[in-house]
DNA sequence: TTTAGCACTCCATCTCTCTGAGTGCTAAAT
DNA sequence: ATTTAGCACTCAGAGAGATGGAGTGCTAAA
């Protein structure tokens, strides 16, 4: 079983071709490639042999060969070459990079919206929260007579706040017992430890501010769901449309649809404890309504155990060099973006114009 | 140029018609019509003087009509009859509009979510600030020895906050003076007026927490232009591909590439003063990309000033008055709910699944 | 072991024809 | 004056061959 140094040639050199081009290869183009030092017969019986061995298929018998799963599963593992970023590529990632950070989740949906772009391929983003999230710290500030600032901050340093607008009668003093309260029965507890009881508790010892108590939890537990919840953000899904294999709308939308919550959400098990990047082909893949499909995802940590993934989703034929060397970059910059402390920058610094909803 | 009582009746039929199947109507199909108590014949006279009249035309000789932009115009503003929601769709429309509403900007992009979903066309959610956004109030917390808490709340009673990591030795008391000085110099300032001179006086008066200042201006002028800047969020881009005058990815591409912030930048302008809901048909389009296509667009407004868009993109040929009326009905009703003070829910409230990033 | 040569296969493309839906016009009917 | 039936005409789209060419597998010579 195991290839001849001229059989892995040609297997390199047919999954090259049909990743540029999305068509069939021939032995006489092989042939004619530099380096190739033999003539199209024995290329064919190469090729015959590939086949024979799982590795290329035929769509019909007068056509040329490409890869089968297998034998992409085989060129990614031994026979890509690593793809070099260009300096042009690697300045304008940094470029792209180069994103004023202010809110983690929008963050996540930015961070989708640059792969997409650099990949030219719909990308994937989530979050997920490495341990259970609880809540660190309360603070309570009165805007006006009837209208209250609170401040949740989460152990993973994500702050929140909500503005609550209610007629309470209370002066200073009894924010700071309520927040003393909060701080004192609510913090370090996950989202199910906040039982009825709990609330109740805490309701009694709140002094006047009392009233505020369930809108506070509320919120709370809204916050602390939302952590958990393991967001999946996709972008870019028009880019599938741009590769050959899509043109079928049908095919297109069967494949995007898959592209939710509950396809990711139970992959991140065997991703995540991996920190390289992973390269699922085909019929390898987490969902069946994705295994004509490739997906290669990677891994990024946030500050404070978040971590999160990138990844992109395109046809099996897709550059996995390429991308996956842009993908790690990405990743890996990202990561010490976020483990930099505080980028210090003057306050005249220029303000790139960063299209929101750009999703072409 | 008047329409007789037959003609009007001819062209909605037509139209109705063409809207459900996107296919040629033809004489003799109008005539099988219940209500239509004419032969074929004549049916065909009046096309003719419709198509004249440049209300219907031609794919070719031997086609069946259909509508020509003109035509829509007619029937959207004179013919078309209002769509009645039924219950059934009155009440899923107000469950998918129960959603816990915590922070602004995800409300719109949860909006155009909701509205691509209900409609099933692409949609288009945006904001607009109605006047310059300024910063109300400033607030620092002391969260350890060297991080803090930012909360920044504008005119419009947005909070946005930032965890600040700095070594600045300082006491609570340092804080309280800063935070007055800020209260004091930047509040109800556009970010314009942000100049290096005010930001300097600022620095001078600040104190021992000086060295926080320029993150924290950086972090305002930001918050601001985001404020300012009218973010467009564009949903359910496949939703496109399921119409048949899109199957062609090329021209569902041309069409969804020019959704973006530029196209409707210069759209609010008209429409923001009419609070009715706006078709634009075909041509009459505001960029030149989508001349065959059509977008219906209503305002919503949100506390404060602030106000949204919210609108749909579809092919010409839709069903402009079922879009139209759930359109209105979500409008309205999220503007009821923006206005509405605390919703005062039991912390116990049933927390409806929320699927995050799907996008199907 | 490699290569040239050749017969064979079969997809893609083109042309041609044919069908049927739909029209416009005319002449009769109301 | 309007409506209707009838008829000739048009033309897009489907289906059926026909054609070309890219690519293969196999055999026999190098």
């Amino acid at each position: 079983m195991e290839l001849t140094e001229r059989q892995k040639k040609v297997l390199r050199a047919i999954v090259d071709n049909y990743i540029q081009t999305a068509e069939p290869v021939g032995s006489k183009v092989l042939a004619a490639m530099p380096g190739m030092d033999c003539s199209s017969a024995t290329i064919r019986n190469e090729m015959a042999e590939l086949t024979q061995k799982g590795l290329l298929e035929q769509p019909h018998t007068s056509a040329g060969r490409i890869p089968s799963p297998a034998g992409y599963r085989l060129y990614v593992d031994e026979l890509m070459q690593d793809y070099r970023l260009s300096v042009d590529e690697t300045q304008s990632l940094n470029q792209a990079m180069e994103l004023k950070m202010q809110e983690v989740d929008k963050v996540i949906s930015q961070v989708s919206k640059m792969v997409s772009k650099m990949t030219n391929l719909p990308a994937v983003a989530m979050t997920a929260a490495a341990n259970a999230p609880t809540v660190q710290r309360f603070d309570i500030l009165m805007a006006s007579s009837n209208s209250f600032i609170l401040v949740v901050m989460t152990n993973s340093e994500t702050i929140k706040n909500k503005l609550i607008k209610l007629p309470v009668n209370c002066t200073e003093q009894d924010l700071k017992l309520l927040s003393a309260v909060l701080n004192a029965s609510l913090t370090d507890l996950p989202a199910e430890a906040i039982t009825p009881e709990v609330l109740n508790k805490v309701t009694r010892s709140a002094g006047p501010a009392a009233s505020m108590v369930p809108v506070i939890v509320d919120f709370t537990t809204h916050v602390l769901q939302e952590q958990q919840r393991s967001e999946v953000y996709v972008t870019g899904q028009m880019k599938l449309l741009g590769q050959p294999e899509y043109r079928d709308v049908d095919k297109a939308q069967e494949v995007l649809s898959s592209l939710d919550s509950d396809t990711f959400s139970n992959l991140p098990a065997t991703l995540l404890d991996n920190a390289k990047t992973q390269i699922l082909v085909g019929p390898e893949n987490i969902a069946r309504e994705l295994k004509d499909t490739s997906v290669v995802m990677t891994r990024f940590d946030i500050g404070d155990g978040m971590q999160g993934l990138i990844g992109v989703v395109g046809p099996t034929r897709m550059d996995y060099a390429q991308v996956t060397a842009r993908l790690s970059y990405f990743a890996e910059n990202l990561g010490r973006m976020f483990s930099r402390p505080e980028p210090q920058l003057p306050p005249s610094a220029h303000d790139k114009d960063q299209e929101p909803g750009d999703e072409s």
